[in-house]
DNA sequence: GAAGAAGATACAAACGTTTGCATTACGTTA
DNA sequence: TAACGTAATGCAAACGTTTGTATCTTCTTC
């Protein structure tokens, strides 16, 4: 038997302000526990509320004050635990704020990423963060005149959150160079803004070592788990196999240990693999992964932070974040000259 | 919370009355596609709220039609992938009936997850989807009073979605029986009410195998990915070693794996582990690891149809979910007799 | 004990939509 | 052409808060 429970009027301000015998205004002072009241009436008041089961109507608050202490957050992907960790950040740094976090997902789609973002302005959200969007510049110059904005990795934005995303794929390609590999594949992801840093610093440090750049070792991996397999077929094709790959993440280079072991190839015994973010399970592959360990926790914390001046507006300089640092593992071999 | 300069007007249906020379009444239908127009003005009024930028106000709408068109999902962990399938699964299902899906994760933390809760109940969502909260019957038996709930993997509660929470446990126990492994570990998670039909069919799977349950067998993990050296610690102390080991879940499969590998434990070889949920990394683990198949994304589907029916006071059943099934993967060796 | 200052509370307008009902405009039929 | 039906639009109230200002108490102080 349905109950027609949740239909059954809700109690408002002004029931409590009748029961109580006062006006309405004064219900919404001592619920903000204004001096304003005096004590006796503001327990009174309260008392009440909880006992009539008052909820304060959201919609109603935010129509007159137009402010709703919500943060949006937009992500790519809830799958990847990268983006986990960000969002970690970021309420733990709101709720000293008190404001709250909603997020929603878009699958790295630029339709629903509009969608979303659509979506948090209409509910008068009082800041967005969004993570790596795939949305161009123009877009968000109309967007950022209703509401402040934060982007997170997205360093050619005007608002953005980021560390340097040269340094730790630098260093990390420096370190397989330095143990001897000399054939290194690069695997980099659906193509945006964000790749291109990756790639340079991959150039870079093989050009510091002297040596040519083959295109042939530069695949581009779609995002899907299972499209690591194509990957490994195509590298495994090679006339001269690298002995190492840089993965374009934690989460590809999962995949490409899983299909080189299926190939019959061991890591890091028969080819080294690197990977990228050191999210939390990277420790725990098998071989743990050697990894650029991007600090998605900070970032979350200053891109509130970052909202936070904006919203007075502040003199907002963008927040520095500690570069990346490299995290060795087992998953890279030295190689015997 | 100073106001600031990006903070201009925006503009409202007034707005668009005025340029249209028009009523804000004939707007609002305007918008909403009504036959109640005539073609000229609605296509006139729906340019002019283009050309203006016109963004609709979600708070008056939600004020006056006391629907939001959000529907509330409160997540214990968004790091586990698990929950990300589920959120998938409710995302496309929600937008069949253009209802906008907002997430709040929790970490488990009661606290956390009531104010969540609290905080959708007076955005006026107009459902709820938790997933395995902590929180107590009577909890939600006043929170039903105001918004129709619906709970994931909560069989003990009112309205529920979920699946067969016995036999799939059951099937694999079973399996790791029937290969030969007579000492086999469990380890359970965080004390809550899905603990109990897991536990349960272990010590049936025995029983049914005549093997006496063995209370040192039986381990609690803590939910942290940390937690499973201990668990392995202790695991390895026992005077028998199980030659078995049926985790909590996948992620903590993963770690136990690793745990065992780095104390020089071969999985299968020395130790079959098996896990439970199949998250997407699953079959990518090193050896891919065998486990049972929970339909996380199905459930997140029915939730959004439960509801629905639950919206319109439809005599509502809970809907029935094929059985969970199980994967067998690399991780569980046939044991010589 | 009266004037004035606080202190406490009431009043009323506003926020931006939606929607039932009233009104006007238009085309059709007798 | 008057009467009528229908199509299109306008009017006004309502949703539940918040907040600036006005009003009413109560206490000081001389």
């Amino acid at each position: 038997m349905a109950e027609t429970g949740w239909k059954r009027r809700r109690v408002t301000i002004k029931d409590i302000a009748a029961a109580a015998e006062v006006d309405p205004s004064t219900v919404t002072r001592a619920l903000q526990n204004s001096p304003r009241v005096r004590t006796a009436t503001l327990e009174k008041i309260q008392r009440l509320a909880r006992e009539m089961g008052y909820v304060p109507n959201m919609a109603a608050r935010t129509l007159v004050t137009s402010r709703s202490s919500i943060i949006g957050l937009v992500l790519p992907d809830m799958t990847n635990p990268f983006f986990a960790e960000l969002a970690r950040g970021i309420e733990e740094e709101a709720s000293k704020h008190s404001l709250r976090v909603l997020t929603r997902n878009t699958d790295g789609v630029e339709a629903a990423e509009r969608d979303a973002i659509g979506f948090f302005a209409e509910l008068k959200v009082d800041g967005l963060v969004i993570a790596m969007s795939r949305s161009t510049t123009e877009y968000f110059k109309t967007l950022e005149a209703s509401v402040p904005v934060v982007h997170v990795n997205r360093d050619d934005l005007p608002h953005h959150v980021s560390c340097d995303r040269y340094a730790g794929s630098r260093q990390i390609v420096d370190h397989m160079l330095q143990v001897g590999h000399r054939r290194i594949a690069l695997v980099t992801g659906p193509a945006g803004p964000a790749q291109q840093p990756k790639r340079t610093a991959y150039v870079d440090a093989l050009d510091a070592h002297g040596i040519e750049y083959n295109p042939n070792y530069i695949f581009t991996f779609n995002g899907e788990l299972q499209d690591t397999r194509r990957v490994v077929d195509e590298l495994l094709a090679l006339e001269h196999r690298p002995t190492a790959v840089f993965a374009w993440n934690d989460l590809c280079a999962l995949g490409l240990i899983r299909h080189l072991s299926l190939r019959g190839l061991r890591v890091p015994d028969d080819i080294s693999v690197a990977g990228h973010d050191d999210i939390a399970i990277a420790r725990f592959m098998d071989p743990p992964l050697s990894t650029v360990h991007w600090p998605m926790y900070e970032l979350g914390q200053e891109s509130i932070r970052y909202l936070y001046q904006l919203r007075q507006n502040l003199p907002a300089q963008a927040p520095t974040i500690p570069s990346p640092t490299v995290r060795l593992r087992g998953s890279i071999s030295t190689l015997d000259p």
